[in-house]
RNA sequence: GCGGGUGUAGUGUAGCUGGUUAUCACUGGAGCUUGCCAAGCUUCUAACCCGGGUUCAAAUCCCGGCACCCGCACCA
């Protein structure tokens, strides 16, 4: 199935592999004059939902990122490891797993090797021998600036929810700092992955489109969420079982843990169904606790039935605080928002108060953030002498170096880090995901049903013979078309039927054909694609007639 | 990265026990024709994945690389 779609989609010009006439490069493709069609107006429509109908502000930033960011983010350390791979039965694992030693992380390939030796550690899998563990990164690397004082390390980011998080104080500000709000960016990621396979689904370099929400955790009702309560999706949660029932109900019943959660399972579907996805073959699978990225608290997974089998394309996960509160520790900013009482509170609050007089001496300059961390602290949760942990350096501050005071404040509010759910899409997925479900086969006749808001072309203008004035009129018809902003194409090459199969075979969802009758009445026919049905339609309008047609089939 | 398979015009293929100008069909272009769903006729364009070796001679045999497919591993 792959390889029919593919073919078609390759013939049309739709996907082309890169870097062709160099043999080509496992992992990248080509967008032809359709797919770049297609791809665009995949992307407006999801524009639609998350900028337009949700009001979500949409960013755009630099594919390439400092090492700094992906140090917070943890992709530095989730993504590099030490990898050794068995000689005999090609099993990989990650070396420091198999020494027995604390720590392992830490060591250098090197040093990890000399102690692989020392404890003549062997394949666990077949007992085979062991490759030297050499470093593997998901991300590619490259160097900034000119070589020298100024070089920094640079990798092409992994995702690009991290523009969103490191813009927090600016989105916040943006937003009149009022939460819930969202943030959105569609781009480019990049994995250089070990083995990228199966065509758009396994990329290099690929497209993505994400949302982050951040809200209040304290809060995770959502307002809006009766658009999708009764919204029907199959569902089949972490805990076992499947189930199609309404989201109003998933929530009542705990099948997905939160409104805002389950909103966006709403809002996907409709997105999905909206682009082409066949309901029937779509469900929400919620990720098992093992298979959770690093950052995630929950995730629920919208997933396609392709000739491959389930196929991931959507991600809604609950990142919870995670990046924020990295962001923060990694940089020394406050991302934090504000939560104002009903009523101001008087509160019976104790502070630490960090004596210089002793602190200056102890620790000379970095006194100041040993402070500031003590300032922090739970004073009730303290007593004697406090540790005090800055970048993994550890301060002991003796009891005699700070006092407990015991104050009444009026409080209106307070900080805290909001709560983030990502709705993620990998739109390379979506993409080959929706040329599948449209792909319609009868004998040798091809059909991309695509959806009207989706397709490339959104209609064909063909004289039923290139002449006595026929092909003039036609070609009016298409230049009034496309001025209208209708993607059209003009035929007259080949029999009528031969133009049809033509658009049919790429998704055009109607045809308007000049024929005798059009010079006598000023009008002409126009097929629908999928009834392969006619009718007669005036000339004069014809813009209107299709762009009616076209919003006709636009669910949102 | 490991194991297996495959690689011939845009697509699908024949040739592959080495030997003329590499077969056929579809698609595509041009022309004729054609009064609504890939009609017909004429004609044209267009390929041996890349590199090396063996040989008088390689699409064909051998080696290496690359790409694709399947399985394993990996997959925020």
């Amino acid at each position: 199935m792959w390889e029919k779609v593919f073919a078609v989609a390759r013939r049309r010009g739709f996907i082309w592999p890169a870097f062709e006439i160099y043999g080509g490069m496992r992992g990248f493709y080509d967008y032809g004059p359709l797919g770049a069609a297609l791809k665009r107006n995949i992307i407006d429509t999801w524009r639609r939902y998350y900028v337009f109908q949700e009001g979500m502000a949409e960013i755009d930033s630099p594919n390439l990122s400092p090492e700094d960011v992906f140090r917070a983010s943890g992709h530095l350390d989730k993504f590099e490891d030490l990898v050794t791979v068995c000689e005999r039965c090609g099993s990989s694992f990650r070396a420091d797993h198999l020494v027995s030693i604390e720590n392992a992380d830490s060591l250098s390939a090197d040093e990890l090797w000399q102690e692989m030796k020392k404890e003549g550690v062997k394949c666990p899998e077949c007992g085979g021998p062991l490759s030297k563990p050499e470093p593997f990164n998901l991300m590619f690397r490259t160097k900034i600036g000119p070589k020298g004082k100024r070089e920094r390390t640079g990798y092409l980011r992994p995702e690009t929810a991290q523009a969103m998080f490191m813009d927090f104080p600016s989105l916040y500000r943006y937003f009149r700092e009022k939460l819930p709000f969202g943030a959105v960016q569609i781009g480019k990621g990049f994995r250089n992955e070990i083995s990228p396979r199966q065509g758009l689904l396994r990329l290099r370099e690929f497209n993505m489109a994400e949302a982050e929400v951040f809200f209040d955790p304290e809060n995770k009702r959502w307002p809006g969420f009766e658009r999708y309560r009764d919204a029907e999706v199959l569902l089949l949660p972490n805990t076992g079982g499947e189930f199609r029932m309404s989201l109003g109900e998933a929530v009542e019943k705990s099948i997905i843990k939160n409104e805002a959660l389950a909103y966006f399972v709403g809002l996907t579907r409709s997105f999905l169904l909206e682009i082409g996805i066949d309901e029937k073959r779509l469900r929400f699978r919620e990720h098992l606790m093992e298979e959770m990225a690093h950052y995630a608290d929950d995730c629920w997974d919208a997933e396609v039935l392709l000739s491959y089998g389930w196929t991931e394309i959507v991600g809604i996960a609950d990142r919870t605080d995670y990046d924020l509160r990295r962001h923060m520790q990694f940089s020394g900013e406050s991302l934090k928002a504000r939560r104002t009482f009903k009523e101001a509170v008087e509160m019976e609050v104790e502070e630490i108060v960090p004596d210089f007089k002793k602190l200056g001496p102890l620790f000379k300059g970095d006194a100041k953030r040993v402070a500031e961390e003590l300032k922090e602290m739970d004073a009730s949760s303290v007593s004697g002498d406090i540790r005090v942990d800055i970048d993994g350096k550890e301060y002991i501050v003796p009891e005699d170096a700070y006092t407990i005071r015991k104050a009444k404040k009026k409080v209106s509010g307070e900080d805290f880090v909001p709560h983030v759910i990502e709705p993620s899409y990998g739109i390379d997925r979506i993409l080959y995901a929706v040329l599948e479900h449209s792909y319609m086969k009868d004998g040798d006749y091809r059909i991309l049903k695509l959806r009207p808001s989706v397709a490339p072309v959104k209609v064909g203008v063909f004289p039923l013979m290139p002449k006595d004035g026929l092909d003039e009129m036609a070609m009016d018809i298409h230049r009034r078309l496309s001025a209208a902003g209708i993607r059209s194409v003009y035929d007259d090459s080949g029999s009528i039927g031969r133009r049809y199969a033509r658009m049919d075979e790429i998704g055009t969802p109607y045809c308007i054909t000049v024929d005798y009758d059009s010079l006598k009445d000023g009008t002409v026919t126009l097929r629908q694609r999928d009834s392969k049905e006619q009718e007669r339609v005036a000339i004069d309008g014809i813009e209107g007639v299709v762009s009616t047609l076209i919003k006709e089939n636009t669910i949102n």
